[in-house]
RNA sequence: GCAGGUGUGGUUCAACGGCUAGAAUGCAACCUUGCCAAGGUUGAGACGGGAGUUCGAUUCUCCUCACUUGCUCCA
């Protein structure tokens, strides 16, 4: 089987319904995209398995929905306003762009832009010393221009400074400023994780490749709260969790893997990052990332606000700020995955058949009603689709020969196929036929919803 | 944001500075068949957007938008 690209999987979304290209009667608006009727059921799907393995099942975690618009001091304090915004230079000769900071450093081994320089110093510095662009050796550089990851937006109806807020940059924030609220009400004790799904915005420099990567997105993250000392543990613990979730739905094990972050690759907070890497149409690239933060976000909420973030154990009477167990997905980025994941192209009988290799638990259609002859089984067959509407997400299809019907069913995903015929009529029986394996049994109407609830549990 | 490439029905492709822009597939309706894309009839459906050159532009030029490849970036 060949390797889809990236365009297969674009123009399969779109012809099917799962993805649309954003405002597209408008020309489209970059990289915005919008979920059809069975790209909302899908991700819908994907959400909800999220959360029953991540909350509801999980005795150790609680659920959140936080809003979208935070009090701006949340991101001063998260450092998302300064360091967010990264000091970029193009060359003038050659068009390459580069981080300033990044030259100073490279230029000179050992020196620590850090938080501390400012735009001015960076330009002077590249300047005083001729550091040339590492591109094409000239040293005729732009000055420094930044960008702000967040975006921005008015609270009220004037647009006056005082009103600016951001729309948040990920979800994360939105737990450590409530760490203490769900700690009282719900009497939790570490180790105990606060988990929410939710749009995230970031200005992203280089969006693409679908919806791999967008400036509105939407984020499943998990923050464990443990004990300092315990955390490579919970790390360790989590990474396979999130693994295990993988296979789960349905993922082939050769097209995952982990990879562990350098030392000098890990941001500034993190003690030990890894990442599970997706094999995508461009390649392995990031999928889940699971992050030991250590107790830097509470720590900087607490400094930045004054309020007390530690935690009080009962047992020790020992107060102290959790380190936190962070592992993180992209929605948009797992459905990405699972679709490129089950799209399959195979030759049959000289023909091809697409079909989404979808488990029976996310489909979007679970199984789709057929009448044999439209005009002897149609009646029957709309009988048992309003039955099965009530359990299950069902469709239903009289257009064209048998056959015709099964291979439009197999290229949406939907597992399970019935076909109504006379025997439907005389004794309740169906044949249901599997969409991987192409085999048809025969059962009864009762025998089928017992069958379909057992297959789509999550 | 920079440099290159590409834009014709839902999809894949064709033609042309000038007659009603052609086909396959898909879609819809009807007839026929009845368990793995059968056949027939009918129908709907396209030159990304704007400006310019021209008697006339889908075709040539410019701008713009989108997609795409590479670079820059991804806390």
């Amino acid at each position: 089987m060949k390797k889809l690209e990236m365009k297969d999987i674009v123009d399969y979304a779109k012809q099917y319904g799962y993805v649309f290209q954003g405002s597209e009667i408008y020309g489209g608006l970059s990289n915005t995209w919008d979920y059809g009727p069975l790209g909302v059921e899908l991700k819908n799907n994907i959400r909800k398995y999220w959360w029953k393995k991540f909350i509801s099942e999980n005795p150790y975690n609680y659920g959140l929905d936080s809003a979208i618009l935070m009090n701006p001091e949340v991101w001063v304090a998260s450092g998302h306003v300064s360091s967010f915004t990264d000091p970029l230079i193009d060359c003038k000769h050659c068009k390459a762009r580069h981080r300033a900071d990044k030259l100073v450093e490279e230029f000179s081994k050992g020196v620590e832009t850090g938080d501390g320089w400012s735009n001015e110093e960076l330009e002077n510095y590249i300047k005083e010393n001729g550091i040339v662009c590492p591109k094409c050796g000239k040293s005729d550089f732009t000055s420094i221009r930044k960008f702000n990851l967040l975006f921005e937006t008015h609270q009220g109806v004037t647009e006056d400074n005082k009103s600016k807020v951001y729309l948040r940059g990920e979800t994360a924030q939105g737990i450590f400023v409530n760490f203490n609220n769900v700690q009282r009400a719900m009497r939790a004790k570490v180790p105990f994780g606060i988990g929410q799904t939710g749009k995230s915005f970031r200005n992203e420099i280089t969006p693409g490749n679908f919806i791999f990567r967008t400036r509105e997105f939407e984020q499943m993250e998990l923050e464990f709260f443990c004990k300092p000392g315990t955390d490579l543990e919970w790390f360790s613990y989590y990474k396979n969790y999130c693994m295990e979730f993988l296979k789960e739905l349905g993922l082939k094990k050769e097209n995952l893997r982990f990879r562990d972050h350098e030392q000098k690759e890990l941001s500034f907070y993190s003690k030990a990052t890894t990442d599970i890497e997706f094999n995508y149409p461009m390649g392995f690239s990031e999928l889940w990332g699971i992050a030991d933060r250590t107790d830097y976000d509470l720590s900087v909420h607490q400094n930045h606000s004054g309020e007390d973030m530690r935690y009080l154990d009962p047992e020790t009477n020992e107060k102290y700020l959790p380190y936190v167990i962070e592992p993180s997905v992209g929605l948009d980025r797992l459905f990405l995955a699972i679709l490129t994941d089950a799209m399959d192209v195979e030759e049959l009988n000289g023909e091809e058949r697409v079909v989404l290799h979808l488990s029976p638990a996310i489909a979007p259609v679970k199984v789709t009603v057929l009448p044999l002859i439209k005009k002897l089984h149609k009646d029957k067959a709309m009988e048992i689709y309003s039955d099965l509407v009530k359990d299950f997400n069902v469709s239903f299809d009289e257009a064209g020969s048998i056959g015709k019907r099964y291979r439009r069913s197999d290229a949406v995903g939907t597992p399970y196929a019935i076909t109504i015929d006379e025997e439907t009529i005389n004794n309740n029986t169906v044949t249901v036929r599997d969409r991987d394996t192409m085999e048809q049994t025969t059962m009864t109407i009762t025998e089928f919803k017992e069958f379909l609830k057992e297959k789509i549990k999550y």
